[in-house]
DNA sequence: TTGTAGGCGTTATCAG
DNA sequence: CTGATAACGCCTACAA
């Protein structure tokens, strides 16, 4: 910047003004200075700006893993909402790892970034959060929602959805519903006996997959249908393969069900490739609902009824609300709740009353 | 940082040795300074590291999409490679605009990155890319190699891997093969005839489409099979809609092809959405290949025989190579060709010679 | 081994 | 309105 001021024959102090658009200059000075600008290239060190400035107009993502459908298109709506505000998104994966996550923070953290968008690991574990946060970063959380930190998050009512999806199967007449959760093994949800209707309740922190077993127990419940640890199965990571292995043990036991629900897009898919795999004709043998509406549950055959979600618009307003706070807003912490709609297509039918076989 | 000194007892350069890692401190001090830090909760800025030493520890990615599960998978790879090396991605998407493209190609150079991985939107317009290079950011191209420009890229022999695709077909008896090709309009591809033959031949730049195309045209050449511009359709954008549409187009027609190619994922999707809908039985009627092996393709009836490609391997390629440039490699940009397959499923099948009908 | 001082490229403050 | 100058936080000569 220095040769441009002598190139124009004025000051730093002119040229930065000119160039940064901040201060008065008088017209002719401000064109001379631009022109020169050009002849020699110029262009601004936008970190030697936010070095003096204190903003990098940077902000983080970090999600589990921006490969999976959900984070890519999240990331897609956070990255259109930063472009609108002339922020660059740096992003991380933390692989759901609890330890990665916190390192990510911290480099974010040192790279000043104004504010970060999460998809948290860990429910509990939250002290890099809070540390974030009394250093002024705030922090939106994008689908979880922590209790005991106060920052703004973006979610779903998964305990609602789920509750949807399964009432909608109950509705139609099947008595023995499954369940296939995508479940963490740290989160080690328990499965125990209420007492006095020997009906089953969950423990376990507030986390998507463990709300959304919550809504499957309270429908079962409400509809006095069949509640049975066998109905459950839980498949530990996203793998889909994993998924398949206990989909098909839950749909080949003695007394199979006759309708299932599974919680999230991977054992959605492990759920439809086992049913195939056994010959079972859906919904004829069974009926099933999945979670998230990706693209290949209209392609399949037949298509599949699941529980919607708009990860665009989850991303989209978690940078919303994460720049409302960069700007300053500092009303209480908020849950945003954005809907759910239960797109009923061709994979669930009323439950035959007749006897059904397969080579289970 | 001051204050961290000032605690310890110590000077501000002997705690910037003791924290920074370089110089030399003796043991106790440095153990002192940690302390010193660990109690103020001190923790390092790297926009003044990076202003000091000109390095910011971070690339830039531009892709034309990142919710699109090509650049979601591929930026995977990137942050997986820039992690080992202690770097962190900013993203960026162009929509496949160049003048987006080229914004986002200047706020990183802005921003200082030390490096760029760019799927570029124009294969002619790189006065961007030159200048990063000139400026000392080394560019690795995804997805498409400029020949004008002197930098790496990391691509797949698209020519080689249509023809594969479209061999396979007419070795199994079709002479009737249509193309279904997502161009860009403004790449403006003109199908010509061959002096002579009577053939077809195809102009525009080397693009992933159009040397589709161009493999398209060869192994239909080679193989003496149908040549005409009417097994051919153009579908713009990345439009699953649009794209079902000209598959509709192309399979109803009066003579329509008995097996059809398509160049991408999205017009994949159109184009077995096309053949539902329609009615036809794959591949009995029509003989399906595709291009990428998403997930989907196998869990479809019946799974799609696809050109596979690793955009996982891509990216982690592209970051490789873009290191090693950060790190001071000069040799000659190359062009880093990485292998497809052709995924024999179950959507081909021999041409019947018999008698075919259809609602078209 | 430790301390002092200067500078990286901006922007903000102040005096002219 | 313009110019000189100081600071942002860190790193690196150089001197002690």
């Amino acid at each position: 910047m220095a040769d441009v001021a002598r190139e124009a024959g004025v000051s730093v102090a002119t040229a930065g003004r000119a160039l940064g658009n901040y201060g008065r200059v008088r017209d002719d000075l401000r064109e001379q200075v631009q022109a020169a600008a050009e002849r020699l290239g110029y262009s601004p060190n936008a970190v030697a700006r936010s070095m003096r400035s204190g903003g990098t107009r940077s902000i983080g993502f970090v999600g589990a893993d921006i490969s999976n459908p959900y984070f890519a298109t999240a990331m897609r709506g956070i990255c259109d909402v930063a472009r609108e505000q002339g922020y660059e998104p740096i992003l991380a994966n933390s692989d759901d790892r609890l330890e990665v996550e916190r390192a990510a923070v911290s480099v974010l953290l040192d790279k000043q970034v104004e504010g970060i968008v999460v998809a948290p690991t860990s429910v509990t574990d939250v002290a890099h959060l809070e540390r974030a946060m009394e250093l002024g970063v705030p922090i939106v959380l994008l689908d979880r929602h922590i209790g005991a930190l106060a920052a703004d998050s973006v979610v779903i009512d998964n305990e609602a959805a789920a509750y949807e999806a399964v009432a909608h199967l109950l509705g139609l007449g099947h008595r023995r519903v499954g369940l296939l959760a995508c479940v963490d093994p740290a989160e080690g949800p328990e499965l125990a006996a209420r007492t006095g209707t020997g009906r089953l309740t969950v423990r376990g922190a507030a986390r998507p997959s463990i709300d959304r077993i919550r809504g499957y127990l309270a429908a079962v419940d409400d509809h006095r249908a069949t509640s049975s640890a066998e109905l459950i199965q839980y498949t530990p990571l996203s793998d889909a393969a994993q998924a398949q292995r206990r989909a098909e043990a839950l749909l080949t036991q003695p007394q199979p069900p006759t309708a299932v629900f599974a919680t999230d897009n991977v054992t959605t898919q492990g759920l439809f490739m086992a049913a195939r795999r056994r010959g079972l004709a859906i919904p004829a043998d069974v009926s099933l609902v999945g979670f998230d509406d990706l693209d290949w549950t209209t392609l399949v055959d037949p298509p599949l009824t699941v529980v919607a979600q708009s990860p665009l618009d989850m991303g989209r307003a978690a940078a919303v609300r994460l720049f409302e706070r960069i700007k300053g807003d500092d009303r209480p912490a908020e849950r945003i709740v954005l809907p759910t709609e239960l797109v009923v297509r061709s994979s669930t039918a009323e439950h035959s009353h007749g006897v059904r076989e397969h080579s289970g």
